[in-house]
This record gives structure tokens, sequence and C-alpha cells, in this order.
DNA sequence: ATCCCGAGGG
DNA sequence: CCCTCTGGAT
């Protein structure tokens, strides 16, 4: 019988194969870049972020720059992406700690990343892998979490246990690689509304893909 | 009509 | 634990 380890070193083997591209996505990026694409990307689609995020930064280039940004002007450039007076907040507090705290540059750990305003966990953990290229945990927003769900991961559906049970199941070697390979692949193969098991590498391995599979489509 | 790439707050 | 915040996709 294959241990939990070997069963879950075969996936992250296959998600490799299958999104090359996924962690150089956002490599041309700063850490700045980075955390604000991060935070606005929250419950909204990345097209929807790509269409508002050229003229951001052009706009405001830096963490100083954007400390200093007029609140209802920022908020009317990050309207598209919704929550955007949330959004707003947290781009402004966030910038402005980094001024004050961290001489303007988005700081590289994750207990400083923890400590400014609308950053958690999740965002901290996706600056320090795409920002910094080095991962101190893995990202599980509620892609990830389906899909570990789906796949039988871990036996857990909070998030904080998922990614301490990830983290015991997976060298740390592959933690960067992981940060972008669950979130793509439960973004673009296993959605939550109707997952499309039936292009899924990953199906051979999945206790869940019976489900869907049922009837003729998948879901509904 | 209903759901979603989070985080803060009661 | 619950709620709220937003616009877009389905």
């Amino acid at each position: 019988m294959a241990s939990a380890r070997e069963r879950v070193g075969k996936i992250v083997r296959l998600l490799r194969r299958h999104y090359p591209q996924a962690r150089t996505a956002l490599e041309f990026r700063s850490p700045f870049q980075i955390l604000v694409a991060t935070i606005l990307a929250a419950q909204c689609t990345d097209a929807r972020v790509n269409t508002i995020t050229p003229g951001l930064f052009r706009k405001y280039p830096t963490a100083a720059d954007l400390a200093r940004a007029d609140r209802e002007e920022l908020e009317r450039e990050i309207r598209p992406a919704g929550f955007f007076r949330n959004k707003a907040k947290s781009l402004l507090g966030a910038s402005r700690r980094i001024v004050e705290a961290y001489g303007g540059a988005v700081p590289g750990a994750m207990d400083e990343l923890l400590t400014l305003p609308g950053v958690a966990r999740k965002t901290a953990n996706i600056v320090l892998s795409a920002g910094f290229g080095k991962a101190e945990g893995i990202a599980v927003d509620t892609h990830a979490r389906r899909l570990s769900g789906r796949l039988g991961l871990t036996g857990h559906d909070d998030p904080v246990k998922i990614e301490r049970d990830l983290l015991a199941l997976v060298p740390r070697k592959d933690w960067l690689d992981l940060n972008f390979l669950l979130v793509e692949h439960g973004r673009a193969v296993c959605r939550a509304r109707k997952p499309r098991c039936g292009e899924c590498f990953l199906c051979e391995l999945c206790p869940s893909a019976a489900t869907f599979l049922k009837g003729t489509g998948s879901g509904r």
C-alpha cells in the first residue's frame, strides 16, 4: 500500500509536469507588485486584476508612493476588483507600515509580513514564494483547500491544519511549487462548480472523481 | 440566484 | 462562530 507521502509525491510530480509555467508566471514582478496583486486578487479573477494593475503600478510604482495615495482616488482605481474599500484600506495600511517599519521595502519574512494590515497567512505565503522565491509555508486558499479535500490529501478541512499536514507530508524542496500548483489546479480544473474531471490528469488518484463523473457531463 | 483566489471584526 | 465587504462569472 502506498503511503500518504508517496501518494502526495506522485500528485506533486504530476502537477509540476502539467503546469511547468506556474511558478515563473509572476517572476518578473517585484515583491511590492506581488503583494498588491495578491491583495487585489481576493474574491476576484486574475483577468480582472490584470486590467487594473498596469495603471496602478504606473501611478504608484513603490510602497512609498502608495502610502501617500489619496484613499478615494485609490478606491476608484481598484474598484473593478471588488471589495474596493477593504482592499484600499489594506493597500494603504500595508504600504504605510512598509515605509515606517521596513524602510519602504516589502519585508521577506513570514512574521514581518503578518504584521502588515490586510495580510494573513495565505497572502504572506504567496508574497514569500512569488516575490522572494522562498517558501516558509504552503498557501491554502479556497482552491487549494477544495483540491486537498477532494484528493483526500489530509484528513482536515481547516486551512491551518491542511497546511500543517501538507508541510509534514511534502519535502521542503516542493513547498515553493505547491504554492502555485495547488491554487492553479484548483482554479483551472478542480473548480468548485463543475470540476473538469474528464480532463484531469489526477483522475486515477482522486477518490472524488467518480462522484463527479456520474451521468453525462460533470457535476451539476 | 448563487458562488467565489481573504481578512478583519463582532 | 458568525458576519461583512464587491463585482463578475456561471
